[in-house]
RNA sequence: GCGCCGAUAGCUCAAUUGGAUAGAGCAUCUGACUACGGAUCAGAAGGUUCGGGGUUCGAGUCCCUGUCGGCGCGCCA
């Protein structure tokens, strides 16, 4: 509603300068403070200087023609006051009429959702599935996954994929480890999760069974999973890397026999009946890892179920390189002669595509980007170019069609509401992974070919993600290379102090070097086994939650909700920490910090929800609640006082937030606009009662206000920053 | 060396992308009613927006330059 009433007034400005032959730029703002106005124009100041003349003369002419055209305006104009002032050294405000704003608001709802045609596709979380998911991951997949609900509530399809490398060097090191790590060290790491086995037979065994009976993933929080077994087991293979001559070649062959790809009949018992036996194949060491990794995955999704995280599909790079997507990719490339075969120079044999006419990569003393190496292999980036232009419906065969991949159904989940948990196993809902069989594609099951694709990934990550990007264009098509967004931001790194925080807790030690201990910041670490996983969080902030309900219970209550409850605060508390801040900012993990409940935190914010939930039920039981309709009228021909008038009115901007969040990927707009909007009405809580208004007039006037809050913060927490708003706290 | 990012209150961060008096939280101090929940609210104190030039009606924001810190720039993934 506001968007229209702006761009009504910017056409009318538009047309008052062009009668008079002047040019300016017309662009509506909202001023800085409500007592000088709801919208305003400050062109007059620009205009002043090339006409020569005092602004304020000016914006005086032209609000006095202005006052004239409003008196007798109709539609959006109509909701403006006919009466424009000059402030200031020549700003134009305008004033909107408050009450009938705010019964339109609340008759027609937050927004008149239009909808939009372009599909768009937002990759996120892409854990390697070799190990547990850390707080770093955490801030990809919250991230994303706020970008994924505003699109959608902005009126776009979006399609969330969540990239699998399950063939990579990441998953190989594990499968390293249970193969050829000294058994010793092996059962030591596999204890930690499963206490019984003493072998490495065993392990495998036990792997084996559990991955048959799908006792691999705890649905419970806090219980050692799988993925929590390969965290202590990747560190150790690293560090046997290190002393041990023959490891490379162990690696190699893991990594050869991974990307061979596992067989569809076998079944991982027989697999690993195989390799304790010690008869075992390159098939069954890929079969190993497949189940490796499918294992990690699915501990991944419970993770990010819990935040109330989901996907549509899971795109695998075993499927990538079985579909043979850098084949159909490379041809296109040799096809459009934007990458060439060296013969001569430090890059002799390798396919490489020049980036010296791209001025992104100006003054870059290599221009040249290797995808494919002089053994004839395909380098990372070369693969992500192919796996792009899937994206964006550009890997075509030579018919024209899509190269395209098979789909099989992964996980079947629901979820009772927008911020509530992702419950997988039944439900309404189907989480597809890809196939390398092309005629797979169950009814409904179509995925990629956005026109739009934002690739959400740690700025680290910059300069390939440019590469691709380049590529896109240069095969021809620059719009598609426009509509490839990476979505940068800075990496989650440990202060000193939580890494003593960590070794405290955990009775280790990593060795901090005396450099890192003088930092303000040390980077977490897989390979060492440094970094704060993501359940574990999770499940320390549940129960702090938990005893933060209970200080404030009344004597002999027990809330049989309590657990809901507690879940229910620790994610608002994560999650809104993942957001808060600007996305160019590192994140230094502190414990304290993230632990806390008061302030500028989640937990504030579902307050004020619940707080203006509890107003309307008590007003229910004294049968005055009313209904949007009757606060409409009632609102209609009355003076709204400032400050009610300021709360509705950061209401109504949500939109606008929504919108220019998405255009600066800074969701950190949207959280200090939620937490404006709680804070200003906390203070009205305070000043005005709504059940004990001392006059029915003064309690429908908040009534109505507070209606549309709730109606406004329930929105922007459970449906874009997916943070849930419990019934009590 | 080249490129990207950051530097704002004691600490952690904002600032409608060039607008009006630079705002929050934490920490410190003071106060809040038999009222719909005190995870709250009101108030005090705290600032040469890293330094130096420039652009203009107007600069924390743009340009140049310097300092400090972080990260990229593989035939790794």
């Amino acid at each position: 509603m506001l968007f229209a009433v702006r761009g009504a007034l910017e056409t009318l400005l538009q047309g008052e300068l062009t009668s008079r032959g002047w040019s300016s730029l017309v662009r509506v703002e909202v001023p800085p403070r409500r007592d000088l106005g709801d919208l305003a124009w400050a062109g007059a100041l620009a205009l002043a200087k090339s006409l020569g003349q005092p602004p304020r003369g000016l914006a005086q002419e032209l609000a006095q023609s202005l006052e004239a055209k409003l008196q007798q305006a109709s539609g959006p104009l109509a909701l403006l006051v006919p009466k424009v002032r000059v402030e200031g050294p020549g700003f134009l405000n305008f004033h909107l009429r408050r009450s009938a704003v705010i019964s339109r608001a609340l008759a027609e709802g937050l927004h008149a959702q239009e909808e939009r045609p372009t599909k768009i596709i937002v990759e996120h979380t892409n854990i390697n599935p070799n190990k547990a998911a850390h707080i770093g991951h955490l801030r990809n997949a919250v991230l994303g996954d706020v970008l994924a609900r505003c699109l959608r509530f902005l009126g776009y399809p979006v399609e969330v994929q969540n990239y699998i490398d399950d063939t990579g060097v990441q998953v190989a090191d594990v499968v390293v480890g249970f193969l050829f790590l000294p058994e010793p060290q092996l059962v030591e790491a596999a204890r930690t999760v499963w206490p019984g086995v003493a072998s490495r037979r065993e392990v495998l065994q036990e792997f084996a069974r559990r991955y048959r009976e799908g006792e691999l993933v705890n649905q419970a929080l806090g219980e050692a999973d799988f993925d929590d077994l390969c965290w202590q087991l990747y560190p150790q293979v690293t560090r046997w890397y290190e002393d041990e001559p023959q490891a490379s070649a162990k690696k190699a062959s893991v990594l050869h026999a991974l990307e061979g790809g596992a067989p569809l009949g076998k079944s991982l018992d027989e697999a690993v009946a195989a390799l304790v036996s010690g008869r075992g194949e390159a098939h069954d060491v890929a079969r190993l890892g497949a189940a490796v990794a499918e294992a990690n995955l699915r501990c991944h999704l419970l993770t990010m179920g819990r935040l109330g995280i989901t996907y549509d599909v899971l795109p695998h790079e075993s499927d990538i390189l079985q579909r043979g997507f850098w084949q159909r990719a490379f041809a296109l490339l040799q096809e459009s002669g934007c990458i060439r075969k060296e013969a001569a120079g430090k890059n002799a044999g390798c396919w490489v595509m020049s980036l010296a006419d791209s001025p992104e990569f100006a003054g870059m003393a290599d221009a040249d980007k290797i995808l494919v190496r002089s053994n004839g292999t395909v380098t990372y980036t070369g693969k992500d170019i192919a796996y792009q232009l899937w994206k964006l419906g550009l890997l075509r065969d030579a018919d024209g069609t899509c190269h395209d991949f098979g789909y099989v159904p992964f996980a079947r989940f629901r979820q009772e509401n927008p911020a509530a948990p992702v419950l997988y196993g039944e439900g309404p809902r189907i989480l597809y992974r890809t196939s390398p069989d092309p005629s797979q594609k169950p009814a409904g099951a179509s995925f990629g070919q956005g026109g739009k694709v934002y690739n959400v990934i740690d700025v680290r990550q910059s300069y390939p993600q440019k590469v691709v990007k380049e590529a896109v264009r240069a095969l021809g098509y620059p719009q598609a290379a426009e509509n490839s967004i990476h979505f940068a931001y800075e990496m989650v790194a440990l202060t000193p102090k939580a890494v003593h925080q960590l070794e405290a807790q955990m009775g280790t030690s990593f060795g901090l070097s005396p450099e890192e201990e003088k930092k303000p910041f040390v980077e977490m670490s897989g390979r060492r086994g440094l970094g704060v996983k993501a359940d574990e969080l999770l499940a320390t902030l549940v129960a702090e939650a938990q005893a933060a309900i209970r200080e404030r219970l009344p004597q002999g209550e027990h809330p049989t909700d309590l657990p809901s409850r507690a879940r229910d605060i620790a994610v608002g508390a994560l999650r809104y920490q993942m957001v808060r801040q600007g996305k160019n900012r590192i994140l230094a993990f502190d414990f304290a910090e993230a632990l806390a409940f008061e302030g500028d935190t989640g937990p504030y914010l579902q307050y004020s929800a619940v707080r203006a939930k509890k107003i309307f039920e008590k007003l229910k039981q004294a049968g005055l609640a009313g209904t949007p309709q009757e606060d409409a009228k009632a609102l209609t021909d009355t003076a709204l006082p400032d400050d009610l008038w300021e709360l509705a009115f950061a209401c109504l901007r949500t939109p606008e937030v929504v919108e220019k969040a998405v255009a600066s990927l800074e969701f950190s707009l949207l959280a200090g606009h939620a937490r404006d909007l709680a804070q200003t009405f906390h203070n009205l809580y305070h000043r005005y009662p709504v059940l004990h208004a001392a006059s029915d007039h003064e309690r429908v006037l908040r009534r109505g206000v507070f209606r549309l809050f709730l109606l406004t913060i329930t929105t922007i927490l459970e449906q874009l920053l997916g943070i849930p708003v419990p019934q009590e706290m």
